[in-house]
RNA sequence: AGGAGUGUAGCUCAACUGGUAGAGCACCGGUCUCCAAAACCGGGGGUUGGGGGUUCGAGCCCCUCCACUCCUG
C-alpha cells in the first residue's frame, strides 16, 4: 500500500517511561524536530516539576512547544493542536521529521482526529459557570443542565464537574447542546501517523516515578514551586494543578513536612501514570494494529533495539527518511 | 529473667455484654472531543500471629507457643 502523505511520528507513554529521551535520540538520528504533546510541559515556570527536557538533551535536536506559555495562561487541546500543527508544518517545510512526544492522550488524539468545531466560549461565560458550580454544587448543577440539555446531562456523571461545566458553557454560549456540536467530527490530521507507545511494566514505572520525584526535590523543585507561588496566580489555573505543585505548596505553607510532601507527590505521580496507561491501552492503541508497542522503559542502552523496530515498523514508507 | 501490653486487608484502625469481620488510605479495573499532570465511575481482598480447648457458635473466654512493645531488674 502506497501512502504519499508526510509522516509524523507520535511517541506516547506514561510519565517516567523515557519517551523524551527516546524522542531526542530519534530526532538526532532521523533529522527530526521534537514537538511537545504534554499539557504541563508547555508552561514556562514548570521546568523541573514537569521533567521538561533541558540541557544537553535540547542540543541533540530542535525542541518545540516546551515552556512556551506563561503559567498564567490556559492551554487547551484546541490551542495546543493549533500550535502543534504549525510546528509540524514548519518541520516538514524544513525537511525534518516531526516527532510529537507527550503523555497527554487527549492532545495526541486531538492532533490525529481533530476536534469538533465548537465555537469558543467567551471567558465571562466560563467565569460565571465556574462561580455557579461553586455555589450550586455538582448535583444541582447537573440537575439544571438536565432541564436545558438532557442529552449531555444523561451522558455525564452527576459528579463530573469539569465536563458538566463544559457542557453548560457551550450550551449557554451557543444555544446548542455540546452533543450537537460533537456530532460533527473534526478534521483529522492530513499526515501519515506512525505511532509508538511505551508501556513498561507497572512496577518499573512506579519505581521511576518515585526516584524521579526525589531527584526533582534535590534539584530544586521546592524553589520552583515557591517561585510559581510568588506570582500569586489563580489556584484554579491548570499550571497550579501540576503534580508536585499542590504538594510542595503545602510544605511551603507549613501544612506538611517535606517527607509528607514528597510522599504525596510521588503517589500523585504514580496515580497519574496509572491513568495514562489506561488511556494509552484503550484510547491511543485500542484496536490499532499498527501501533508499535514497546513494553519497556527507554534508555540509551536499548537504542539499537528501538531504532531497528522503528525503522522496520514505522518509518519505512515513502515520505519518511530512513 | 520477671511484670504488663499488643498482635484483625499492604498500612492505620473498627467490630455492643461471645453470634462466622468493616472503614479510610493504598492497590486494582474502567470512562474520556477544547483547563486532561484534569474531572469522574467502579472493584477485589482477610484460614482475625500459630496450635489446642470451652461453647450450638470465638476476633472476642481459657491453655500453650511465637513475634513485637513498654516497665522492672
Amino acid at each position: 500500500m502506497k501512502d504519499s502523505r508526510p509522516t509524523v511520528l507520535l511517541i506516547a507513554g506514561p510519565t517516567a517511561s523515557g519517551k523524551s529521551a527516546l524522542a531526542a535520540a530519534v530526532a538526532a538520528a532521523w533529522e527530526g524536530t521534537v514537538i511537545n504533546a504534554d499539557s504541563m510541559q508547555v508552561y514556562r515556570e514548570l521546568e523541573l516539576l514537569t521533567a521538561r527536557p533541558r540541557g544537553a538533551e535540547l542540543k541533540t535536536a530542535p525542541h518545540r512547544l516546551y515552556g512556551v506559555l506563561a503559567a498564567a495562561e490556559v492551554c487547551s487541546a484546541a490551542r495546543w493542536r493549533a500550535l502543534a500543527m504549525a510546528e509540524v508544518e514548519a518541520a516538514l517545510a524544513a525537511g525534518r521529521l516531526p516527532i510529537l512526544v507527550g503523555g497527554t492522550g487527549l492532545y495526541l488524539r486531538s492532533f490525529a482526529e481533530g476536534l469538533s468545531a465548537v465555537p469558543e466560549v467567551p471567558p465571562e461565560v466560563r467565569r460565571t459557570a465556574r462561580a455557579e458550580m461553586m455555589t450550586l454544587g455538582a448535583a444541582a448543577f447537573h440537575a439544571r443542565l438536565a432541564e436545558h440539555d438532557p442529552v449531555m446531562a444523561a451522558r455525564l456523571a452527576p459528579g463530573d464537574r469539569q465536563r458538566l461545566l463544559r457542557a453548560w458553557e457551550v450550551f449557554t454560549a451557543t444555544g446548542r447542546s455540546l452533543a450537537d456540536w460533537q456530532a460533527a467530527p473534526g478534521t483529522p490530521s492530513p499526515y501519515r501517523l506512525a505511532k509508538l507507545c511505551l508501556l513498561p511494566p507497572r512496577p518499573l514505572v512506579y519505581a521511576a516515578c518515585d526516584t524521579r520525584l526525589e531527584t526533582m526535590l534535590a534539584q530544586g523543585a521546592v524553589e520552583e514551586v515557591a517561585a510559581l507561588l510568588a506570582l500569586k496566580l489563580d489556584p484554579a489555573l491548570p499550571a497550579m494543578k501540576a503534580v508536585g505543585v499542590p504538594e510542595f505548596a503545602a510544605y511551603l505553607a507549613g501544612e506538611a513536612s517535606l517527607e509528607q510532601a514528597l510522599a504525596r507527590a510521588q503517589q500523585a505521580t504514580r496515580r497519574y501514570a496509572k491513568r495514562q496507561m489506561t488511556w494509552l491501552r484503550h484510547q491511543f492503541i485500542g484496536n490499532d494494529q499498527a501501533v508499535l508497542i514497546m513494553e519497556t522503559q527507554y534508555s540509551e542502552s536499548q537504542q539499537q533495539d528501538f531504532f531497528a523496530k522503528i525503522r522496520r515498523n514505522l518509518l519505512t514508507y515513502p515520505g519518511s527518511r530512513v
